[in-house]
DNA sequence: CGTATCATTTACGTTAACGTCAACTGATCT
DNA sequence: AGATCAGTTGACGTTAACGTAAATGATACG
């Protein structure tokens, strides 16, 4: 068994069993200071306060941000959580996020219209083939 | 004026100008076998075939596809782009490309309304700031 | 002849997010 | 003690698609 995570604590392949990570991921997240586990002489351990920034990170990443684009947002979610000007930083960074992932979805859009066109040309020349072979 | 381009010729900065791109590139695409332009002396110069293929290199990236992806297809297309099996591999690439992007779009599509999701709560608690502050 | 412009080759630099050793250190189990 | 883990630091490797700089060559203009 896990030792019994008394204060809530967790070791570095408790993290990564639950958040399906690498070692060297944590300890890459800890060098650009987006994690800070306590030192137990020198093994890490990793607070409640490190779990929810991971989560957040994880999620981060799902939305296309970069760790440097992240680390900024955690940064201001700290500082001063409850100050008003952070929370509408952080809200329009979001929303400038979302333009942009909305920008490149209508421009997979286009892509895949223009593919499935030149896929279409492609199956009439097979097409053609087929019907020459056949004669 | 540019020089004529009497048998249709092209030098590297005609290249640059009519597909924005830089030279760096377009030398970039001859070491990775894209191109093979012609030589006078040390020069380059571009072909018609040469810039139908540039414009097929382009829009393979636009498809999103790697420039050794492109090479391949380039290369599928040369060998004896009329065998029907060869016409058929490039067709199926083209198909697996698709449902990727496709796939790609799906995910994009999820961040996006995740997202959306957490502006809208951003939002609340912006809203909930002011109330608190108007009182 | 001088210079201005365009081109060429070579080769190292860049960015992101880790992967992959190597070589240890401690702790634990037997 | 010996062996076995789990963990640590450090450092170089990886991938893609060029950017950028340095030194040199070719050509045309006046």
């Amino acid at each position: 068994m896990t030792p019994a995570l008394t204060p809530d604590l967790m070791t570095i392949s408790d993290m990564c069993a639950n958040f399906d990570v690498t070692p060297r991921t944590l300890r890459f997240y800890e060098a650009k200071e987006l994690l800070s586990p306590l030192r137990i002489g020198t093994k890490r351990l990793f607070t409640k306060r490190d779990r929810a920034r991971l989560t957040l990170i994880l999620r981060g990443k799902r939305f296309g941000f970069s760790l440097e684009d992240i680390r900024q947002l955690l940064d201001l979610y700290d500082r001063d959580g409850s100050q008003e000007t952070q929370l509408i930083r952080t809200y329009d960074v979001a929303r400038a996020r979302l333009a942009q992932m909305e920008q490149q979805r209508a421009e997979l859009d286009e892509a895949i219209a223009e593919l499935k066109g030149q896929l279409v040309w492609g199956a009439e020349v097979l097409a053609s083939f087929r019907k020459a072979a056949a004669e």
